[in-house]
DNA sequence: ACAAAAGTGTTGTCGATACACCCATGG
DNA sequence: CCATGGGTGTATCGACAACACTTTTGT
């Protein structure tokens, strides 16, 4: 017979004393979204004992707030700071959650979940979605990242429970602002070429743009700053490097790009 | 000493079953929006004891969807069925419970909460917003509905706990669905005048508009039948009256109005 | 007849699209 | 010197805003 790893004490804690520390039957799952080589990924976590990812999570302390919460797991699993963090949906299907992954995870230190354990209750889950620059995160730094990858959008599967949904709704979401809110100084490095930019729109809506309506148009919204340099190493001319105008920006982000009415 | 009124079975049961029944720290809250004189008002309920008013709101049953819980809120209240109810947030300051709320109305019945009643909990509550058409309700028939009134969104007072602030930002909510989903299927009664849609619109977004280019942008969208008659009675011109095309309405809603990218 | 409010038409502007051409760079 | 890809220019079209005139109705 394997022998039992012994458990780790946050596991622990979870388990005896959760319903002390936690809201009950709520968690918070966060979508995390990452720009890299043309392509949208979504950080995900390897549940092992089951071979499924998972949106990284956590649940919500007694006594802090929501956005708290989801900031919280962003930091644990990624370390960067600014980040785009944005609430999108609740979802509380009462069959969503399913008590056979959470007694894997324990199984594997010989301990067999009581079946009136908090954990084993329905949660209900509230979805956000992050933007992050890619080029930040380093998935070994955190401790918490065993197993978390970068996992490309139009490639996932084997998600548990109802997490391929959440992600979907969260891009579905991340589309529909990019139509009014200004995208991109979260997603991409500090210095960044049209080119490149226009690439991150192009995957987030998965569509070919004009290349020079697209330049006028990013420039017409006054939030990007044009920089001397280039960036050489393409056989070709270099490209122009460009910055967010912060402030601008975050003055696009609090009254949107247009205005339509 | 003033006689103490019997306790309904319904709130009885709330207070001892309660746990039992509902997901625990979790509610529903709608703002639900009727259009009437040419304002935009949202039904709130006044709660005698603290002579304060609230959002509708409910709890999730234990083996109920959050959006079946929010209509099921909305049918105790108003009765109506076709609806549009949409999700917009969830609002969980450790802090925006009052529990003496909750003691001044069970105080009437001479009872005092325990302090480790289920309803004294820190409460995490999903905001939804409705559009109703006003002329539907009759806000006597629901039995629930004591105490139930329409208040114009500009004269909110003296709302209990957050509710100001959910409805504030169902309003933020409704303003941006505006630019991009077809609204007032469910704000109007089933015939309109366009003068009466624009007001409508003028109304939600707190703006004037151009009358005539206001009439081509909506028949623009293509979600309006044109009826041959018109409401008679204004000392002027009589103006035509308009139904909404419930399939390309359907539509809209799914796709959008635009498309713009 | 007149006021009030609705129906319908025109024009100019601006942004979005769809192109074409030029320029720098590496191989 | 040429292929590649980025920078810049321009014509066209359509949506939207601004504005004027006509029509209907009640008093």
């Amino acid at each position: 017979m394997a022998i039992k790893a012994t458990i780790p004490l946050k596991q622990k804690t979870l388990l005896e004393k959760g319903d002390k520390l936690y809201q009950p039957g709520i968690s918070v799952d966060c979508a995390i979204f990452g720009f890299h080589e043309n392509a949208l990924k979504v950080l995900l976590v390897k549940i092992k004992q089951v071979d499924k990812w998972a949106l990284p999570g956590g649940f919500i302390y007694k006594n802090e707030t929501i956005e708290k919460a989801a900031y919280r797991v962003l930091q644990e699993r990624t370390g960067v700071a600014n980040i785009f963090l944005q609430q999108f949906n609740a979802f509380g299907e009462p069959d969503r959650s399913d008590t056979s992954i959470h007694q894997a995870r324990y199984l594997e230190y010989g301990i067999k979940i009581p079946k009136d354990n908090w954990l084993l209750q329905r949660f209900i889950t509230i979805g956000f979605y992050a933007l992050i620059d890619f080029t930040e995160v380093n998935l070994e730094d955190a401790d918490a990242n065993e197993g978390a990858e970068w996992i490309d959008i139009t490639k996932l599967s084997n998600l548990m429970m109802d997490h391929e949904n959440i992600v979907s709704k969260a891009l579905e979401a991340l589309r529909t602002q990019l139509a009014y809110l200004p995208i991109g100084r979260n997603l991409l490095p500090k210095k960044f070429t049209m080119p490149e930019l226009q690439k991150l729109y192009e995957t987030i809506l998965d569509q070919k743009l004009d290349r020079r309506n697209f330049q006028r148009k990013l420039i017409g919204f006054g939030i990007l700053n044009k920089l001397t340099e280039t960036r050489k190493g393409g056989a070709h001319k270099a490209p122009f490097l460009y910055t967010f105008n912060d402030k601008k920006y975050q003055k696009a982000l609090k009254e949107g790009l247009y205005g339509t009415w």
